[in-house]
RNA sequence: GGGGACGUAGUUCAGUUGGUUAGAACGCUGCCCUGUCACGGCAGAGGCCGCGGGUUCGAGUCCCGUCGUCCCCGCCA
């Protein structure tokens, strides 16, 4: 049968919009097949837009013609239906979709496009395995639950949009090819035909361009913007992802917060949640101790040193080490467990932080009954609740006894906090269907992470790095320490985190050159090759740089978790596998030998 | 770079201790059906068991290698 074509034919009605008081109107839609049920001489046919479903009705005896016509068509043929609305006869109502209350009776049929049957059905509620849905990403992304999640990321990025515009922020674009400056992540690079030997490097973000643009005296920008990093994936990394960027003049930590928990707010509003803002605020130091992480999950209760509640003798007696923290996770409602399960607890604590585990409360209350009561006064631990101790080990050079200065000391701590920050989410996944807390999707808990340390010791390298970025403000108040003590310099940097999810990172930049100077030379890094690989921004930095500041968000993991999604693929249309592959357009790809003798690149040698 | 899981029809999966003709459901094709909506009924087609090698009288099943997808560690200033 020859196709229609569509002609001056007008849709009057999205296949999601019609409803009973609706009846009576003379319609046209457009949209795919979803299914069809052929009962001879009725046929009916549920046509799909992104909008959803509408039932259309085929009468052999009212109208042979299209429904004749209709018998030929399979599911995802394009069509155009004309016909009349009307309202079902109350006993064929389907309340599981939103048009159920009415149905197309056709008078004619246009079909303005066949299938090839597809390899799986976007009415199917099995998935198939993502190998072939990437394959068949266009089919994969009819699907109503894609649908919806473009549709969200639609409304999240415009609420943001609307929200900056709206806050003075202008919207600057910033180049795609650019500098390769090797430092972070590897950097995905472009040959230059023009300039052979020469690469352009994509950004792994707009650091320095959005500085620049705050020199260039342009005050408040923001991008959604794509950023590329040439790292291995994971479910929650994509080679290439987008951030939300922005850059503010003259602020300090506090603007920039007001204003990403004001787009934050829109954003979650527009998908449907409201959000309290402001957001809760804890210093780095305070995550640590208290959740063992830097991106603190605050769904579950906080841990607790409780090496107080001991005495010195019963830390001995349990070979524990006094100079270091005995942290306490409560882990609520999980109730009872077998011998098994409390033996596995010890094994899921990685050994290389030297901790040791205690069992449940109960246990601890039979040999220690003192120190659990006053455990359970700072905890507030229940009989129901699983509780585990994690302590530093007393095992000869596992900690340096003689460890006397701030630092040092807090060095060790911290190894027993962020061990048992790690159990403490380990547990919290194990028994999640216990304690409940994860079930709520909608449960959402933000969280400032403020005053990271400015320096991170790089074993490998042998030599200090930046935490953040190296065009991070030390504290106004550490700058001293920049050479002395640079494991207490801490930075104006701060990272929003949602759910134990860093969604975002950003700080107060270094507005001015000397400074910029100090901490390229505390990273090890000489005035010749700061020179040689930022020499362009100190230079900038020298014509009336503002103080300013700024973050980045990423929009991907925003949407993700609105979601509710496991896994950025479900929100990014067209992603690419664990190993950088994009399997629909089977991309990256060998180039011909002549591309590259153009672009100044040695050329294969062929085999043999 | 390392560890783990998976790979059988278009799709989702089953396939016993290695045994003769590899199954199911959905989808697909044809026929029947005027109230279905995961329509129903009857009949049928459809397989390089990822690929290569090995063990064996015999391999979807055991072994080695390889490729692909997923998850994790490293990595991601």
């Amino acid at each position: 049968m020859a196709l229609d074509f569509l002609g001056d034919l007008r849709r009057t009605h999205t296949c999601g919009e019609l409803r009973a008081p609706d009846a009576g109107e003379r319609v046209v839609l457009m949209g795919w097949v979803n299914r069809r049920r052929d009962l001879g001489s009725l046929i009916f046919v549920d046509v799909r837009d992104r909008t959803g479903i509408t039932q259309v009705v085929f009468n052999a005896e009212r109208n042979p013609a299209a429904h004749e016509k209709a018998a030929t068509l399979r599911s995802e043929y394009v069509i155009a239906v004309i016909g009349k609305c009307k309202r079902r006869d109350a006993d064929t109502i389907n309340p599981n979709i939103e048009t159920g209350e009415i149905e197309i009776v056709a008078d004619e049929l246009k079909i303005l496009n066949e299938s090839k049957t597809p390899p799986f059905l976007p009415s199917e509620s099995v998935l198939p395995n993502e190998e072939v849905r990437l394959q068949y990403r266009y089919i994969d992304l009819r699907r109503p639950p894609m649908q919806a999640n473009i549709e969200l990321r639609h409304r999240v990025a415009m609420a943001i949009r609307d929200y900056l515009a709206g806050q003075g922020f202008f919207e600057i674009e910033t180049p795609f090819m650019t500098r390769s400056t090797p430092e972070g992540a590897r950097d995905y690079l472009v040959p230059s035909r023009v300039q052979p030997g020469k690469f352009y490097a994509l950004p792994q973000s707009p650091q320095l361009f959005k500085q620049i643009l705050m020199i260039a005296g342009c005050d408040k920008y923001f991008q959604i913007v794509r950023c590329f990093r040439d790292e291995d994936l994971r479910a929650d990394r994509q080679p290439e992802f987008t951030q939300i960027d922005l850059e503010m003049s003259f602020p300090q930590p506090e603007r920039v917060f007001e204003v990403v928990e004001g787009f934050l707010g829109a954003a979650f509003k527009a998908a449907g949640t409201e959000i309290k803002t402001p957001f809760p605020r804890m210093t780095y130091d305070q995550a640590i101790r208290l959740y063992g992480s830097d991106k603190p999950d605050m769904r579950l209760p906080a841990m607790a040193d409780v090496r107080s509640a001991f005495t010195a003798a019963d830390l001995e007696k349990l070979n524990i080490n006094a100079g270091l923290p005995v942290v306490a996770i409560v882990i609520p409602s999980v109730g009872e467990l077998s011998r098994h399960q409390r033996d596995e607890i010890k094994t899921m604590l990685g050994d290389k932080q030297r901790a040791k585990v205690f069992e449940d409360f109960k246990r601890l209350e039979k040999s220690f009954p003192d120190a659990a009561r006053k455990i359970r006064a700072t905890t507030g631990v229940r009989p129901e609740d699983l509780i585990v101790l994690v302590a530093g080990d007393s095992k000869p050079g596992a900690h340096p006894a003689e460890a006397t200065t701030p630092p040092e000391v807090r060095q060790h701590d911290f190894a027993v906090c962020t061990a048992a920050g790690g159990l403490r989410l380990a547990l919290a996944q194990k028994y999640a269907e216990k304690h409940g807390a994860f079930k709520d999707k909608k449960d959402f808990q933000f969280l400032w992470v403020t005053d990271f340390p400015m320096f991170e010791w790089d074993e490998q390298e042998k030599r200090w790095a930046a935490a953040h970025h190296p065009f991070t403000s030390p504290h106004e108040q550490d700058m001293e320490k920049l050479e002395s003590d640079p494991a207490a310099v801490r930075a104006l940097a701060y990272d929003v985190v949602l759910n134990g999810t860093e969604l975002g990172s950003g700080s107060i930049r270094i507005h001015r050159q000397d400074i910029q100077k100090k901490i390229f030379r505390a990273l090890g890094m000489s005035d010749d090759e700061a020179l040689a690989r930022f020499g362009f921004f100190l230079e900038a930095l020298e014509y009336g740089t503002p103080p300013h500041g700024g973050i980045a968000l990423g929009l991907d993991r925003i949407v993700m978790l609105l979601a509710g999604a496991d896994s950025l693929r479900e929100v990014i249309p067209f992603p690419k596998t664990a190993k950088a592959v994009d399997l629909m357009v089977d991309a990256p790809t060998p180039v011909s030998n002549a591309q590259l003798r153009e672009l100044g690149i040695e050329v294969k040698k062929k085999a043999e």
